[in-house]
DNA sequence: CACCCGATTATCT
DNA sequence: GATAATCGGGTGT
């Protein structure tokens, strides 16, 4: 069996935009019953209370409380009447809300099945794109609030870090304000990101 | 390849 | 009633 280092909450516990970049190429597991989905991070983006493109900047309500919540837990919002997308809550101590859009996967384990709850063959089509690995992992409100920092339905295992240098840092996707900061991140040349 | 647009619904105004 | 951290199929160049 290979040893897995689930990723501690000490991680999550430092600046949203250090999180997002560090959480390039460490690896989602998901469980569903016995099976097993796995990819490695591609491609994220940062999210904090001071931005106004954060759901969190109008302040708490019900639907993003697990971004004012402990860290290293899943936000999970349901977005254009079809789409999930999954966050990890993320944030130092000096801030009140933020999390980590997690918008492109490499699939490990589990592609078949990931194929069928995607109906899509491609693999370069399974999860690259935040609505997309939620459909391919199966990701629903169901997982709200989880603790990805535990072994359970949804956690985060640690992985060799990328070197900075292969990281890009680009304008967000979808967002109508804030739209020049470059707090969108991913691996260069990596085939798996959402776009080219 | 670039652009356009419809689907579909929770949430907030 | 408008908007939204999207996707995939369509049309036109």
């Amino acid at each position: 069996m290979k040893k897995t280092a689930i990723l501690p909450r000490a991680f999550y516990d430092r600046d949203t935009h250090i999180v997002a970049q560090e959480l390039l190429g460490k690896v989602i597991i998901r469980t569903i019953n016995d099976v097993t989905l796995s990819g490695r991070i591609v491609e994220t983006e940062a999210y904090t209370f001071d931005d106004p493109a954060c759901h969190a900047a109008k302040g708490k309500t019900k639907s993003n409380a697990a971004l004012f919540g402990t860290v290293g837990h899943a936000y999970i919002y349901f977005i254009y009447g079809n789409h999930y997308c999954l966050n990890f809550v993320a944030r130092d101590a000096q801030t009140c809300a933020g999390g980590v859009l997690i918008r492109a996967l490499e699939p490990i384990d589990g592609i078949v099945q990931m194929q069928k709850y995607r109906n899509m063959e491609n693999v370069h089509m399974l999860t690259n794109g935040p609505g997309k690995l939620a459909q391919a992992l199966h990701i629903t409100k169901a997982l709200y609030g989880v603790d990805v920092t535990q072994v359970g339905d949804l956690y985060v295992c640690n992985a060799p870090r990328v070197n900075a240098e292969a990281i890009a840092a680009v304008p967000r996707i979808g967002i109508s304000k804030a739209q020049e900061k470059l707090w969108r991140y991913y691996i260069k040349d990596n085939p798996f990101v959402s776009k080219k």
